[in-house]
This record gives C-alpha cells, structure tokens and sequence, in this order.
DNA sequence: CGGTACGTTGACAAGTTTCAAGGCCAGTGG
DNA sequence: CCACTGGCCTTGAAACTTGTCAACGTACCG
C-alpha cells in the first residue's frame, strides 16, 4: 500500500498544538505560511503499519502527529535492530538523504496520525528559506549527534545504564509534549525495548524488577511510575 | 591555540589528488570554482594536535588532506570514545550544525594537513548553489547512516565480527585512496581501536591473534597485512 | 473459556572484562 | 655500544555480566 495523502486539504502550522515542538517551532511566521503549502495531511495509520518502508525512494519527509513510531534498521544479513522510537512532533526519515533512500522501515506502535513533506516541494523551499534550509541542517546534525550519543551508549553502558537512560529519555520527551514525567505508558513491547537497547528482552524484564525491588519504579506491563527520577537519572548519566 | 589558516592562499580542488574522493566529487566544474574561492588551507597539524575543540563554536568544516585523525566523543561524565577515524578526503565537523557546537575533539593521529571552510562563507555558498546545499545534506545523511550503522553493530556484534569489520571498512576507504587493500599500516593505536569498538584492548589484541593463528591475518604490530579478504567480509558481514 | 502473545523468573553457559605478568620496540643517556 | 626506561602490545587465569534455554504466570481477544 502506498502510504496515502489527503493532498489538498488545508493544513496549518501555526494552530497545530505541535508547533512548538514541530518543525515550525523556529521559523518566523511568514516562513511557516509558506511551509504549510508544502505540508499534507496523511491518512491515519493503523497500529503495526509501515509509515515508511525500507527500500523505497525518498519521496517526502514525514511528521509523527499522533501516536508514535518505530525506525527499524535492516542489515544486509536479516537482523533488524530499532533505531528509534518517535514521538509527536518529530520529523523522521532523515537518514534517507545518503542515498535518497529509505534504509529504516518506520512501523506505527499505536494508531497514528502524520504529516508529509514532499522533498520535490521542500527542495525549492529550502532555496527561498534560508530560515528553512537551516533548519533541517540542524535537524540532521541533531539526528547524527543522537545517533553518535547512543552508539556511546551501547558501548560504555551496561544493561541498568541503558534501560534508565531510556526511560529518562522518555520521561523529557513526553514532559516537552505536555505529558507527565512520572507516569510513563509505554507504546513499545519488553522485545522492542530490548531490542532498541541491544538487550534480550529477559534481561531488560529482570532489571525493571531490580529498579522497582529499589523502589526507583512501579511497575505494571507498560504502565510505569518513576519514584526516583534521580536515581535513575544518576544511573544513565554518571559511568 | 587557534587552528591557524593561511586564509589567503590560492586553492585550487580540481587541481587537488583527492578532487574524486572530497566535497567537490560531485559538484559540476563552475560550483566547484566557487567553493575554492571559499576553502583556506591550514598549516600542518603534528601528531596529537587537535583540529577540532570540543566545546568551541562551529566556525568552520574541516577536511583531511593528509594523515589521519580521529573524532573523540565527550559524555559529561568524562569517558570518552572515538566515534570514528578520518581519512584524507572526509569532512570532519558535521555533528555541530545540531547546536552551532562541536561535541567532538578532533585529534590528528600522525602530522597531518587539512583543509577549512569556514561556514559564514559556507552559508551563502548553499543559498546560491543547490548542489552544495544538497551536497552537504548528502553528506550530513552519510555521517547518519554510518553512525545508526555502528550503533547497530556495537549492539549485535561479538568482538570478532567488530574487529572483522573495522578491518574491512579500513580497508575499503585506503583502497578508495588508491592505497593497498591488502597492507593496512594502522594510524591508530590497540588502545584507540579498542575504544572506537568498545572492547578492551586485550580483547583487541586477543582477537588479532586468533584472526593470525587461523590465517586471515599478518600482524606485525601497527603492519597488518589481509590475507583472507573474504573470510573478514563473511564474519563482519554475516550474523 | 480456551488460545495466544506478552511478561516474569530461574539455572546454566558463554563471552568479555579485569587483574596480573611479561615481551617487544624505540629513544635516551651513560 | 650497551643498559635503561617507558609506552605499546601480548598472553593467561579468574570474575562478572549478559545471553540462552526453559518453565511458569498473566493479560487480552476471539
């Protein structure tokens, strides 16, 4: 299935709740008018459907509007690994401008809904918009320093690191969108989990135990509560 | 000390050995004659001298013209880790558009020559020649994928497979240079290789032994010479 | 009320790190 | 020329973290 589009509706930017958080959060006004011409309004996605598929063109950036995502990496030899988790606001598919090439499946977690960005409008935006052109410079070099700060990761951290540097991460990003930093409603499985941390899922399973046996969680499936912000926020930061 | 530039020295990239390798590759011959108008040549760098300040501001993106460097990562706790090895040719800096920010020191492995643009005379290059503007978001897009490509390999990777494919990798880029495939003379140390692979060096220097004993290798300290290419591309390659 | 996917927990095995000792090479000064 | 020193590299044995395999419990959905 090709990933649908409402082509013409009217879509706005600027009485998006997400516009602080989005890509217009630092263009000028008149900047954003015009970016909105360029932006369409997807169709909602069912849970467990492809936003975007490996392999494909690059025909157009996407937005997570609602909802949220997983980037899924595909190596030649079959084994996948999950890059990212996306949350509202945030732009994906960047990594496709190596090769103008989706090398990252994007798989919805829940329902969700998106925006699309057609590059063949973006590209002649980019010229008139020095404010835009920026902008997704610093959104790519914030891409490769995310990426560069997780590969760090990976290497240096153990499995108690990684997990508490993942639910710290997540605390903020959902705090940025208005949500609470304490109550946590994970969209992901234990195996997404595991897999995106380079864990096996037991092991991500048997440290949420110790962390709410320390009473720096509670824990119910994907219903967690952070009762130690700090602790688990030494923990991720401090070797 | 500043990174000196002999600021008004003539350049000339389509005169340059590395023109087929370095940011001109694929720019047409006009584009190009304007970017020489805005690249400075630095003055020699010695061996342990940084081209890069972490903590510094982006004024600049550097490109190896000569030896080797490496770009360290700082977290805040203080370790470190090499997130890649510059060749001549690659652009070094990128990682700063996120926040107009170098998080990386940029270190030269053996006396080595750069080039530098600085990007107030980078900017309006972009604006006037779509080229470069996609050059450089190509170029931002590569660092991406190389970066989620090692973190997925930090993840899944046994020692072997890491070492295996570090090896590869080197290979491949020395032989787009024009140097041998098979005769690798190591710019970096078993401390620096462990780092970058998040191993320990004994493990480095263990696992080099191994890949000696079954023949794959001849090592005779920072010599290495590939004797069985294809045994290396299968283990880094193949889960 | 099953059936199935998800999640938890335990025991054991494997791979890597850690700790410790020793070898090799280059540069230095007697 | 030689011994000495310090950095780099190699190798071995023990300890630890995580993966693997297996069983069991739990929520969700027909």
């Amino acid at each position: 299935m090709h990933c649908g589009a409402d082509a013409r509706v009217e879509v706005s930017c600027r009485g998006c709740a997400l516009s602080r958080i989005c890509l217009p959060a630092r263009l000028s006004p008149p900047e954003t008018r015009l970016l909105e011409q360029a932006v369409e309004r997807g169709r909602p996605l069912a849970a467990g459907a492809s936003l975007i598929h490996a392999g494909r063109r690059l025909q157009a950036l996407y937005v997570v509007r609602g909802g949220s995502a997983k980037s899924i990496g595909l190596s030649i030899e079959g084994d996948e690994q999950i890059l990212g988790f996306h949350l509202p606001g945030e732009v994906v598919g960047l990594e496709a401008f190596a090769r103008d090439l989706h090398l990252c499946e994007v798989v919805a977690l829940e329902p969700m809904r998106f925006c699309r960005i057609p590059v063949r409008r973006l590209e002649p935006l980019m010229q008139a918009l020095p404010g835009l052109r920026r902008e997704i410079i610093r959104l790519l070099g914030q891409s490769l320093q995310e990426a560069q700060r997780q590969r760090s990761c990976m290497g240096l951290a153990d499995a108690r690191q990684r997990l508490a540097g993942f639910l710290v991460d997540l605390s903020r990003r959902l705090e940025q969108r208005g949500l609470s930093a304490r109550q946590l409603r994970l969209s992901m499985s234990r195996r997404d989990i595991a897999n995106h941390l380079a864990l096996t899922l037991e092991t991500v399973s048997r440290t949420l135990s110790a962390f709410k046996r320390a009473g720096w969680l509670a824990v119910r499936l994907r219903q967690i509560e952070i009762l130690q912000p700090q602790a688990l926020a030494a923990l991720s930061g401090a070797a």
